[in-house]
DNA sequence: TTGTAGGCGTTATCAA
DNA sequence: TTGATAACGCCTACAA
């Protein structure tokens, strides 16, 4: 292992200046017009010595790093949050044929300035924010700054910009359908506890239809979990314990409706004809419960990427045209609510057989 | 928004030499003994300028970017791989404390050399590579060169280091259960086509157990999916319409057992009655299916915690100790195999409720 | 105990 | 059409 090759090194081997080299590797050579023939022998030259451009003198002279940040709020959500993954993988993909790199960073909380850290550290051009807090100071006031900064769900500034699914609509749609089967007595579960801004629209969102449909709330039928399976079990076990019992269940995640559906099951009661379930997220896992589970997407795949490509058009310096952009979400009806429901299953096994 | 102030900045408001300020910030107070007084002063100036050093300016001259990679091979598996998280939640942990970021990035298959552009680039200092394809050209390279990488499962290679799991003991284990079950019929549905090591070694551990027990292959009873619960709900077609009907299945992860657990069900078989099933991974939702999916644990947290920590070694330029971490899986009984099993949920549910 | 100078690898500017 | 040269921000000998 010897050190790796420079430009220097390839502009001797080419028998040019280092100037010349960079210019044709660096994506300009259209601009300086260098011969063909010097162009040619520059990568000649360059891919003998197998050489790369280092990332750290470009990103200095340049002063752009060509790499974003993922922030995620808290490590412990990382291991439950069905959320991140797809959203990830929108932000990969959005970003990787545009050059750009993904760091995943995770933030302490309440030390010193972490985002405004991260974000003058010279390792990122600007960074996406999953699941913050609301109201975070260190965040409010990177966002306020001006820097690129792209957020999930809203901190209610008039400088962000930020990618939002509209929470209040899903807590109404999922509630409502459960009244519109005969539902009255709808338990909550919030995944989290109040104080992120998701959490409290999906509430309200919830109230509001129970509200127009002349419906109490019950304050002992709304409750929270925390973001994890067995913490909506626990919770389920809570609403069990009330008299009578709720005929339905709104969870704001699959993931807490999946631990309370056990729940239910477990105490012996049947879904949907005792206990009528609806949530949010449409995990992949959804489908294939058993009673299915009825839930709206909440489109982390289709935000991540919408995030990124806004992220993108921030850093090239433009506002970009929308600086809130609403996500489209949709009630997707299954087994959980609905008894006679049946699916395309089969039908999309038969697809996937067929192109195996 | 101005420029970021620099060193020179800082030492200019401090009244001291670049240097001193560099050596203060930089960690190596020590080593230059400044006068407190001086040092106390250079860190104030730094805090009301809001200084912060520069990565690329370090990373150039230091040679070193405190930042690793975490490579995927493929993008579309990101979206449905369940190791992935815990894994990443591994790794963020081990390595954050060490001032180490992480770089995710997805590599595109057979384009040149993605393995060596990356660690040539001048972004990472090593990487953690999840889930290659077996004999990757570009891969084997990157590895024979020394340099410091972290393969998750093995690519055969001598020089390589790697944290694998005992694919081979998962399918001996897994299938040794059911056997012990008094099931004869023991169907494999593989969570990829032939290719992947792991899946290879897996179905070997199941040839291996039937061997041992005195019962054919049956190679209308082995098939496979493709990652996705859908292609194992896919996939268990096709064994349903074996005659006689298969007694047991061993899947290789749960998200095809829970494709395929699906399938049996809306067949109108009873799990674990008429077909038993084990399979792989033990995520989360394995816990709250019902019945409850008796797994082995393939341990993505902890892989990745290892991952990490035997690539900072190597990083620091020490062969580490064991070059093949072994990390140790178990079996989890659940309802899916065993038709009175009943877990602790109910207290952890308590725990948990306790603590809210 | 402090300051100076040189260089890390790249690119952009400007002269030739 | 090409090639010096001067930054970019930082760190580390080494000199004072």
């Amino acid at each position: 292992m010897t050190k790796a090759p420079t430009a220097s090194d390839v502009a001797r081997r080419a028998e040019v200046s280092r100037s010349a080299v960079s210019l044709v590797l660096g994506g300009n050579a259209k601009k300086a017009r260098l011969s063909d023939e010097t162009q040619e022998r520059i990568r000649k030259a360059a891919k003998e010595l197998n050489y790369r451009p280092n990332a750290a003198g470009r990103s200095l002279v340049r002063g752009r790093t060509e790499t974003i940040g993922l922030v995620i709020r808290d490590l412990d959500l990382i291991g439950v949050d069905p959320f991140l993954l797809p959203l990830l993988k929108g932000i990969l993909e959005a970003t990787r044929d545009q050059g750009y790199r993904v760091l995943v960073e995770s933030i302490r909380e309440g030390s010193g300035d972490p985002f405004g850290d991260l974000m003058d550290s010279g390792r990122i051009d600007g960074m996406i924010v999953e699941n913050p807090n609301y109201g975070d100071k260190s965040l409010r006031r990177l966002i306020k700054s001006g820097r690129p900064v792209v957020v999930m769900g809203s901190q209610g500034l008039k400088e962000e910009v930020s990618v939002r699914i509209d929470d209040f609509k899903i807590g109404f749609v999922a509630t409502e359908h459960l009244i519109s089967l005969g539902r009255r007595r709808i338990a909550h579960i919030a995944y989290a506890e109040s104080g992120i801004y998701a959490v409290d629209l999906r509430f309200r969102g919830y109230v509001e239809a129970m509200r127009k449909a002349g419906l109490p709330i019950e304050p002992a039928l709304v409750t929270h979990a925390n973001f994890s399976m067995e913490s909506g079990y626990a919770a389920m076990l809570d609403l069990l314990g009330a008299t009578p019992l709720p005929d339905a269940i709104f969870a704001t995640s699959d993931a807490v409706a999946m631990g309370a559906m056990a729940a239910v099951q477990d105490a012996g009661y049947l879904i949907p004809r005792d206990i009528a379930v609806a949530s949010v997220d449409d995990i992949s896992a959804a489908r294939f419960f058993r009673p299915a589970l009825t839930t709206v997407t909440s489109e982390p795949y289709a935000s991540g990427k919408l995030a990124a490509e806004m992220l993108i058009e921030l850093m090239s310096g433009q506002k970009p045209g929308n600086t809130s952009a609403l996500v489209d979400t949709r009630l997707i009806v299954r087994g959980s609510s609905v008894e006679d429901y049946s699916d395309d299953l089969l039908q999309t096994a038969r697809e996937i057989r067929a192109t195996k």
